[in-house]
DNA sequence: AACACTTAGTGTCAATTACACACTTTAAAA
DNA sequence: TTTTAAAGTGTGTAATTGACACTAAGTGTT
């Protein structure tokens, strides 16, 4: 019924098994000591002969495979670096700059690593919201070393790294105020002030205290454990579950965090 | 200061101008009769062999040019296409399956069309907003037919151009409930009437007049000409104008559609 | 000239939601 | 027992939402 043998998807002419052309990159988000943190790589610039570091932070990313899509690449990516599945992981936006991999560090380590290094590579970005407790850095993955840096640390990074992570905090700004996916940063169990101290962190603004509980409980997000913090040397706060089934089947609507000057349309 | 003479963007290795991995396709929006429609293009297919029709439609579109971004890319397509510049293209998503180019059908066009019809290509969508009066479908682009077709009544697209479009449809009627960008698809003036009709047709819901007017009047985003319509055989509606300036700079909110369940987080 | 037809345009009230605001409770530590 | 620190709780006012039906202003018809 076509050009190929039943059910053959075809691969030819590209190289043995990465795409050199398009690659994926994860922006990926921690939340810990109450601050927003990016998960990035150290890379060392093999035979270094610029006068400059000979290492640098760079956003965990690979070529793309053959035989798998754009969202298989960045949850394999994420697997490899941090051992987890099943994560938050959402395509935000494609980085297509013809000059996007010109930096000389860059180049320098593209020279080490890459059997076309002058090959321009578009980037599929992806931003994962992780429970940053839960990640082990996993030994023998493409980088030796990786650290959770605070955004507002962030130095200069690898190729338009600095780009994309600006892009992603924007992102996860907006959606944050759509959907209900902040409790993905989170454990399990968390307190009321864990919640709001998040949301208060991502927006970069003070939430009231009773209005933000009493939202969040009217809203059907969250439900209340019967159990409490133990050990803290004041009163102890109780904890909450999200309600992941709730909205994943939609019968909940959307977050709403209204904004300044914001209006509504109705029925 | 590294590896290249000055100011010499690098292109080596890389076909005469060509990225033959990465396109670019536009959903082009239009709103005309009270419908939704999308501007797509009818390919013919080459010495067709295969017993199916031998022409089909396909979202406007082209790989990457060497010297060009990804948004320059975009804005390139739509003006052979439309030759109209400037218009809202916002980039929505890239879609990267390796099997999206395998159906019989468009296998036998990129052969025609493709130097390496087998190579895997990504694309990265882009969603446009015409008023599509202004249109005029360029001689001589890259396809000799052009057609305004309802959403509604979309055949059977090339490769995944039917995915790529449902995400386009899904990505405006979200992106409209945030975002006051539905005038794009309006002329500079326009009846109140009109843009109600507007937000119905794409939300696909019924909205109150009275309290659509209220709204979009006490919002700021339009201002009232003192021209009327004219020649209508009923009482003349009043022209309006979006406020393209107070949205630019920010000094405007966003748009809030609230839905069905949502709720609001505040200071 | 009167009437029919069609779409534009307008106001109010009740219910809901937003927002500002301060004191009491509960635990551990001193 | 007192201190310290964070958790937890309620009310009143203002703003916004949403439901609802008639009049106004033109053209076309008789």
């Amino acid at each position: 019924m076509g050009y190929f043998a039943e059910n053959t998807p075809f691969r030819m002419s590209v190289s043995p098994s990465l795409n050199p052309h398009v690659s994926v990159d994860c922006v990926i988000f921690g939340f810990s000591k109450e601050t927003l943190r990016l998960l990035l790589i150290r890379r060392t610039v093999p035979n270094a002969v610029t006068e400059l570091d000979d290492s640098y932070y760079a956003l965990p990313g690979d070529l793309v495979r053959d035989n798998e899509n754009l969202d298989e690449a960045a949850a394999r990516v994420l697997k490899e670096l941090t051992g987890l599945s099943g994560i938050f992981l959402q395509q935000f936006q494609a980085f297509g700059d013809p000059l996007r991999i010109t930096k000389a560090k860059d180049r320098a380590w593209l020279k080490g690593v890459r059997q076309d290094p002058d090959a321009r590579v578009i980037t599929v970005a992806y931003m994962a919201l992780i429970d940053s407790i839960k990640v082990q850095i996993q030994p023998g993955s493409f980088s030796k070393e990786a650290v959770w840096l605070p955004i507002a640390e962030i130095p200069e990074l690898a190729f338009d790294h600095n780009d994309i992570s600006d892009g992603a905090l924007m992102a996860l700004r907006e959606k944050v105020q759509i959907q209900p996916i902040a409790f993905e940063l989170l454990p399990e169990k968390f307190t009321m002030s864990d919640l709001q101290t998040l949301y208060e962190t991502i927006l970069e603004r003070d939430l009231d205290k009773r209005n933000f509980r009493r939202k969040m409980l009217n809203s059907g997000v969250i439900t209340a454990l019967p159990e409490k913090q133990h050990g803290v040397s004041n009163k102890p706060a109780r904890y909450y579950v999200f309600n992941r089934n709730l909205v994943e089947n939609g019968s909940l609507g959307f977050v709403n965090l209204k904004m300044e000057g914001s209006f509504t349309l109705f029925s």
